[in-house]
DNA sequence: CTGCATCCCCGATGATACTG
DNA sequence: CAGTATCATCGGGGATGCAG
């Protein structure tokens, strides 16, 4: 899905769109970006399976095809939020079909969606938020 | 997203989605279908990108998570036809969604959507339906 | 903290051949 | 035609280190 070509034929649009948030990852990222702009760590704990490079990655494209904003605070230490673009937003309504969906399927499947339940591990319950 | 443990931790529905249609080929697979029911090999013309293994792959896949119907018509020579089950359909807005948002992305991006057009190739231009 | 580059491995994917 | 199995490969993606 990262099509650097400056063009590319398609055949019908869902390839176009595909190609934009069609990743592994993409559609998750901007599901938890729906509930607010968020930094690049706090994504790697909503999305603990993740990797740094690939978050980074897919980032990069998600901003360069223009759904989501890199807001850097020139901070130093650097602070960074990413949020939703006005095009990106315009996934909110599938993200959240998206998200019921999938529950109702666990319904569908096992009877119950028990087993999307946080497993509440976590070795510093009280974690110190990053100490950075 | 081929998850065959019975159970997995989910932390929110979009994952559970993403495990059933967030295969490389499968929305597109499904958008196919949208437009009524394909057999195999119509499935590849329309997707020529896809391998004969792969297309095999999604579909078992989709067909297993219930989002698709395989209708094997126990003919021979073999008929088989794949279809948008009650549960796939639900996807059908969202796949519209998505070729729209494709198109209008194109639009966007390259001010019209021409690379979009079908490239006339094929070297039999009128290709004997696949003389079998 | 955010982000980029390198190295390297493993698994997804393609090619091919075979079955019904 | 529809579908499976096997094998080799190639690149996605993880681990690690460095930079700003």
């Amino acid at each position: 899905m990262e099509q650097e070509q400056p063009r590319k034929k398609y055949r019908v649009g869902v390839e176009v769109t595909l190609d934009v948030i069609g990743g592994k990852w993409k559609s998750l990222i901007l599901y938890h970006l729906v509930s607010g702009k968020k930094r690049f760590n706090e994504l790697r704990r909503l999305i603990p399976e993740i990797s740094h490079k690939m978050l980074a990655q897919q980032l990069r494209e998600l901003e360069r095809d223009g759904v989501l904003l890199r807001c850097d605070y020139e901070e130093v230490p650097p602070k960074v939020e990413y949020e939703l673009s006005e095009y990106g937003s315009e996934f909110i309504g599938v993200l959240d079909f998206f998200c019921h969906w999938g529950e109702a399927h666990l319904d569908r499947v096992y009877g119950d969606r028990r087993l999307m339940l946080e497993d509440p591990f976590e070795p510093e319950a009280d974690l110190p938020d990053t100490a950075d």
